[in-house]
DNA sequence: CGGAATCCGGCATGATACTG
DNA sequence: CAGTATCATGCCGGATTCCG
């Protein structure tokens, strides 16, 4: 049944694959901290993103296994995600993925930097 | 200068930026062995890829600074790649990811395999 | 409050053909 | 062999609306 043979086994493009919606990793960063509310969600994220938007990439990463969607019936509404055990493994992803892209602003940083200095203007 | 703001300086989201592209990781993983050409790049993808679609993937890497394009003046024309200072630093992301994405196979097979048992059709 | 159903637009990918 | 130019298209994200 495996669906879609898991991208062939490899684990690069299993990884490509779930990484690929558009706001994946910030989502597992911000519930790397305990279960969090949608409207909560919404409001942490680092860029307007439209309740359908949000709703749907939760739902992919919920039936990709990484996350857990716990309702609590009462009125209001009150839905609360938190991370699986293998989304609770991709912390150390994160970990890396945190250094790198520190990494890579600096970098960024200081070649503009140069840029400027050797009076380039593209 | 510094292009869109860096994504508001964000690492995570800077690193969701750059892996956006499709083939990013798996480009990035083919090329911790060393220089690498155009064409062999290409045979080596886990699906077909265009040269069309190769090509954009590996100039974005480029233009991002992950990667380097070393031309040789030769005919016919030789090509190779390789990763760049920032990108040979992405090297513990990609352990993190190939870690992470064998134990997501191994998650997904068991799930399939208790479902199998509980006789579930879904 | 959280989410489902639609519609829409953009853009990344893919297909094809041409160049040095 | 490697790359560009052009066009087609499919999917994803965003906007809006309705529901419990």
């Amino acid at each position: 049944m495996a669906k879609k043979d898991l991208y062939g086994l490899c684990p690069y493009v299993t990884s490509q694959k779930i990484l690929s919606g558009k706001w994946s990793i910030y989502l597992l960063y911000l519930l790397q901290e305990g279960p969090v509310r949608f409207n909560e969600l919404q409001r942490k994220m680092p860029e307007d993103i439209t309740h359908t938007t949000l709703s749907r990439q939760l739902k992919s990463l919920e039936e990709e296994g990484l996350i857990i969607r716990r309702e609590y019936s009462q009125i209001p509404p009150r839905v609360e995600y938190s991370l699986s055990e293998i989304g609770l493994k991709f912390e150390s992803v994160l970990e890396a993925l945190g250094n790198w892209g520190s990494d890579y602003i600096e970098f960024v940083k200081h070649k503009n930097h140069t840029m400027e200095k050797d009076g380039e203007a593209i």
